[in-house]
DNA sequence: TATTGTTATACTCTATAACTATA
DNA sequence: TATAGTTATAGAGTATAACAATA
């Protein structure tokens, strides 16, 4: 546990941190004015248009929304909008099916070819093949890695931790 | 302007923005439960930790904040908390000069110990020396190159785009 | 008892536009 | 005219807790 900042570490960090929030940001102009979409609505279509079948409330949200109630309310907004429908399934009845809709699916591929050029445009466009080659396998690594990781993120953590926590600033 | 999807690039870029959304939020859960302040407010004021020294409002904001209410809001927050002081600028006066506080810098000392521990959990963990080195190296240069894109980011654009906006879900 | 999902509610945060003041 | 910052306000999004129903 050693607490020692490692200067070459922290530069990393931080310098992945503020790439991909401008990114993102950029990101959710563009899916906003093509799609009138959310980058977490985004995110909740791509999968299912992905996973070409339909998932489970929780296989949806994981990894992208940290919250049950957060994750009712996205699916709300996007079955209202006609791009997912939901369905109960029969084998657990306690399961709630999410089904991509043609109209969802065509919104996604209407978004897409845009969403590629912002991306192209502030993320790859510095880079080298070889670049890119190799960040697609270290962020493979850690993404697999973070998925393993026990917090599932749907479920909400019961303890408060012994040493409790900060006034909060706001 | 290549529209074809290069199912590498995709890849990468998804892997990317996972992987940083969970680190993000349990970043944010670190950063809330020891200093009581979000992950944007802890970039503020890491900001001017590493300044060594006042910054103006919009140096601070960008690449962080988006909007200058958006700033305003988080700076009210902050100095609420003592965390940072505002004052004048005399060279010109239409500027605010943002320095952190003993306090604020006791509280970016405080938090980046445990900070640092969930972001080698989640992110360095399962990745070499060599594999840090070159995503330090990779980032630096993405980070450097979105910082010189053409829309700054606290000054909002002002056309509305040619082929207007699609219809918002929520 | 544990898990899946929904609802109600309170709160945080962001963005837009209108405004002030200085360069 | 353009830039720096503030204010008011509205809207989107998130989290907590209480709830119902199934495993």
């Amino acid at each position: 546990m050693t607490d020692a900042l490692d200067p070459r570490e922290l530069t990393t960090y931080f310098a992945l941190m503020e790439s991909v929030g401008v990114l993102e940001h950029h990101v959710e102009q563009q899916l906003r004015a093509e799609g009138g979409i959310s980058y977490v609505q985004f995110q909740l279509l791509a999968r299912l248009a992905d996973a070409a079948g339909p998932l489970t409330m929780t296989q949806l949200a994981d990894g992208v929304v940290y919250s049950r109630s957060g994750l009712t309310y996205q699916a709300g907004l996007l079955e209202k909008a006609g791009l997912i429908t939901r369905s109960p399934f029969a084998e657990d009845e306690r399961t709630t099916l999410v089904t991509l809709t043609g109209k969802g699916a065509e919104l996604v591929g209407r978004v897409l070819p845009g969403h590629i050029q912002v991306t192209r445009r502030l993320l790859f466009d510095p880079l080298s093949d070889d670049d890119i080659e190799r960040l697609g396998d270290i962020m493979t690594r850690v993404r697999d890695h973070v998925r393993a990781q026990p917090p599932r993120s749907a479920a909400p953590r019961k303890r408060r931790g012994g040493s409790g926590s900060a006034a909060p600033v706001g």
